[in-house]
DNA sequence: ACGCGCTCCGTAAACGTTTACGATACTATG
DNA sequence: CATAGTATCGTAAACGTTTACGGAGCGCGT
């Protein structure tokens, strides 16, 4: 017992230190890998690490070098998106977690309560130097976070685009490009009229998808028509109601595009109740593959992703502007529209017999 | 410019210090709330500190006081059970949050990645000492991680229970009740033969509800048959694996009791595909009501619950648990078997004509 | 013998807070 | 006026690390 309880919980280095007879400042040097240190110094202080349990205190270190080797990931857990979305952060999550894993680089979730201001909460964040960089995700149209972080010079990535982020760097998925490719092939189907849901929210992705669509169809030359753009939230209740108001619009469309897969459940039902069958009397087309709406038939045409790998993508493009990793990870460009593959199903695979304007 | 650029992010207490001409001590006592202050010099500090945008340095402050004011709750990303849970644990986030904002604690939550063991994943966590306590989800059937926060001596509480922690905090879901109540009501309505699904992981959830199935049936004198415990995921392609399973069963049971509403979506789907009709041929009863099912004909018979409102009992133990807080929520038991209330649908409304055994 | 370079290690300062302790000025009390 | 008590504030130590700096020992070439 001469230096102390062998296998109690250490206190801290300096005990180490004593245990081992070293110096405090050798041992420090020994299990950060720094150069200047004897190997078989090194391993015994690694060992005697391993064997009483010795891991350095968080607090201490960030406090000397400023750094925190923990990465945030801010969510919003009230918004519909995450209500909505299946396990679409935690697969994200996984992605990140496999590039920043290899960094010695933990990340953290930063979920925003529901009766906070997600603008506040990220303030209390940033000032409290808990993480080294942050991910911010469910980008609204103008989104005040961007300037935040910004100003408060500390690294960051969005997931999603947004006016306010048009020069910082971010990743997303192609929600315009999705619009375009289903327009195309819905007029090559033979369909001119055409609706599209969108959520009510002011997230921003809504925009983008409803601004594709626009785009495609007056590339095609048939002129934007507001009312053939359905709010409603992103869920199979969402779906029911764009079905609703599908049946009740005059000069019925032949054709609509959801915004996320699970809606089309609910959407078939609605349809089917009014004696509508996808597939035949009107064609359906969704955005992001859910594995939940497998079952459904006629099988719908969708776009499918990995978002695991967009969740690689989006932690190469935060590393890069850390300056730590970004030699590591150079890059033409930080801002990464996501593809998506289009995925054939029956929901859409007929012709249109007669123009339907 | 004679006290430095005033509007500069801070860079600390000692700079919003020297800006107000005021000692560094006197400054934190009147950022802490502490009572040894000028009502007047507090309402200068706090002013320049909202003006400057100063917030304490969190590393410095845990280092002082040994505290971080943070709590962790660790997620294992990849676990079926996140993976088909709906936003379950979103839904626990946002409880749990509702009682810890009022003592400014923040929730982060750990997402352990899917190549790290969870184990040693906690210990680096628990090390670290990155968070001030602990909650830990998915428990297993043995799960170490129970040892190693008791030995850690650092606050903890558990989503589900464990023979392993037996001994400690947990709240959990009442599966055995469930299946308890639903054995009961089948029985009343002249099943005798009655398969129920559960998962294959070592999760322990799965044995709890296989034991409350168990110990319902020999209660009413039937003897337990291993062959109607099926074992699938809790998904849609769970349910439709059960379907499967059900089928191909000699002596065909007339009920089968799920472990989650999800999967009622593929058993009814792969039911019909062989015409055996949902709450007409077979009994449907299932455990926790998921929203996606809720178009489901006919209306599934399950069993629903305040997921939020676990969390704040949940959030409650833990601070029972903590010495700071301790006394403000006193409590009788730390164990808490969270109720269920059933929502009688069709899927198991007829009567058994012929009794099948 | 001298100097130089190299390897390895110990010392101490610094990071930004909080807080125990003591100092000061003022008030009340006798 | 003396003293005690109170309100308010400043000083400095402490938390556990990392790291710049310098020093000791050694080998080697001249």
């Amino acid at each position: 017992m001469a230096h102390g309880g062998k296998l109690r919980p250490m206190k801290g280095i300096r005990q180490l230190a004593e245990h081992l007879d070293i110096s405090i400042g050798t041992v420090s040097r020994a299990l950060n890998g720094k150069p200047d240190v004897n190997e078989e110094t090194r391993k015994r202080v690694l060992a005697a690490a391993e064997q009483l349990g010795y891991v350095a205190n968080q607090s201490g270190r960030s406090l000397r070098q400023g750094t925190t080797n923990v990465i945030g990931l801010m969510i919003q857990s009230s918004r519909e998106t995450v209500e909505n979305s299946d396990n679409f952060f935690l697969t994200v999550t996984g992605g990140l977690q496999s590039v920043f894993s290899r960094h010695k680089l933990d990340l953290i979730m930063l979920p925003c309560p529901h009766d906070e201001d997600p603008y506040e909460y990220l303030k209390r964040m940033v000032a409290r130097r808990i993480v080294d960089a942050l991910i911010i995700s469910e980008t609204q149209r103008v989104d005040k976070r961007f300037d935040l972080l910004a100003k408060a010079k500390i690294p960051f990535a969005a997931l999603g685009r947004s006016l306010s982020g048009a020069q910082h760097p971010w990743a997303d998925l192609d929600f315009d490009g999705v619009a375009n490719a289903a327009i195309d092939r819905l007029i090559a189907h033979g369909h001119r009229r055409i609706a599209i849901s969108a959520p009510a929210s002011e997230i921003n992705l809504g925009f983008v998808f409803v601004e594709g669509y626009r785009r495609a169809l007056e590339r095609h030359g048939i002129s934007y028509d507001p009312a053939l753009v359905l709010r409603a939230k992103s869920s199979e209740q969402g779906g029911y109601q764009v079905g609703d108001e599908l049946l009740r619009l005059e000069n019925r469309p032949t054709a609509v595009i959801l915004i996320y897969e699970l809606m089309a459940i609910g959407l078939y039902r609605r349809l089917m109740e009014a004696d509508v069958v996808p597939g035949r009397d009107i064609a359906v087309v969704s955005f992001r593959e859910a594995p939940r709406a497998k079952f459904l038939q006629p099988a719908l045409t969708c776009f499918r992703t990995s978002v695991h790998d967009l969740g690689v993508e989006l932690a190469e493009i935060l590393l890069s502007c850390m300056p730590a990793y970004s030699e590591e990870y150079p890059r033409r460009s930080r801002q990464t529209v996501w593809p998506l593959e289009l995925i054939p199903g029956e929901s859409d695979a007929f012709q249109l017999a007669s123009p339907s304007n």
